[in-house]
DNA sequence: ACCTTCGTAAACCGATCGGTTTTCTTTTCG
DNA sequence: CGAAAAGAAAACCGATCGGTTTACGAAGGT
């Protein structure tokens, strides 16, 4: 039993925006917008408060993929270290593929400049339950300092994406090692 | 002897585009960056090609500043380590300031999306003299791998100050720690 | 004093911005 | 089938974009 094979203009208009927005920017026009999702314009204002309204709900629906390509399973058998180390894998594989732009989160918080704007607010959001995945498996781990290793690894999550977005780095053997050594400062198995 | 007190237009208009594009992002309007700084459209366009050009050489004529703020000078009697450290707990302390929003040469190439854009490769190689400086003094220092360490605190850096920038962080207690644990890995003294 | 140079202010250009409205076609459902 | 709702296409709105041009005032050197 498929699920409809069908979008609606309401599914095509979040996708459109979540692409392209990644792509170019979230000063990307109504106009390009609606054309890549084919839809009118007119719906677009019939289905969402404005262009920021939009931008918010595709980041909001875009969360989900994003904890589900990173994040591993609930409950496999794996150690918080290699669950961990799971979702570093995840960002070298993503940071090969050529159109990786890096963290769309990181980027529209950044582009957007402005903490109030909801889609920045949604982007927090996201980036805290990163945050707050990696506490709990360090707690899980019996890490030394639980909430300053996650601090660590959101760092390391963050500049590594940001880097091989604007191509500074290609991350091939660095985050491995980095995440390794902070591991084991905390001592954590 | 003082340096002129009076500003040249050139000079206004480099630092009015390099202000104004760190706080309110590249996209701002030329009409906004001439009443900044006080002068005409006509005399910016005598002086630049092109608003890109102005935001690569506001860049550019930062770039100095960049350096001279954030690293330690030519040949202070410290070590190594002690040098890499400097460059850190400046990080730190710019983003205590309340205006602070993460390096700016990040920014540019983030919000641009365009590697071949001036103002992205200006952007550019001054990360990478960053990494070089790093680099040189992991060598110095008889880190065992210099290239791998200089690279992780290229992360580091980049990590800490866009996560500054964005509120998803204050880095209070993270950076110091972080980067010892990364040297110490190093075996960098 | 004169003329040239430099620079500001402001009008102007076509294009595009986010957003609204009108018109016409397609779909849906009783 | 026929009415009603949905949606696409496109004209339209005022504002603003990057960039050009015109017109006029304030210097500067001789």
């Amino acid at each position: 039993m498929a699920t409809e094979v069908k979008q609606s203009p309401r599914e095509r208009l979040l996708e459109a925006a979540a692409t392209l927005t990644y792509r170019d920017g979230v000063g990307i026009g109504v106009e390009a917008l609606c054309k890549a999702a084919g839809v009118s314009k007119r719906s677009l204002y019939q289905l969402f408060e404005s262009k920021d309204d939009l931008l918010a709900a595709s980041l909001e629906q875009r969360a989900s993929a994003f904890v589900v390509t990173l994040l591993p399973a609930a409950n496999d058998g794996r150690s918080p270290r290699e669950r961990i180390l799971h979702v570093f894998e995840q960002v070298e594989l993503q940071a090969g593929a050529p159109e990786f732009r890096g963290c769309q989160y990181l980027a529209v918080q950044i582009e957007l400049k402005d903490q109030s704007h909801p889609a920045s607010q949604v982007a927090h959001r996201v980036k805290g339950n990163l945050t707050a995945f990696f506490r709990s498996e360090a707690e899980q781990g019996g890490a030394s300092d639980p909430d300053l290793l996650a601090r660590q690894l959101s760092l390391v999550f963050d500049g590594a994406s940001a880097r091989a977005g604007i191509g500074a780095d290609n991350l091939t053997g660095l985050i491995a090692p980095t995440v390794a050594t902070l591991l084991d400062a905390a001592d954590m198995p």
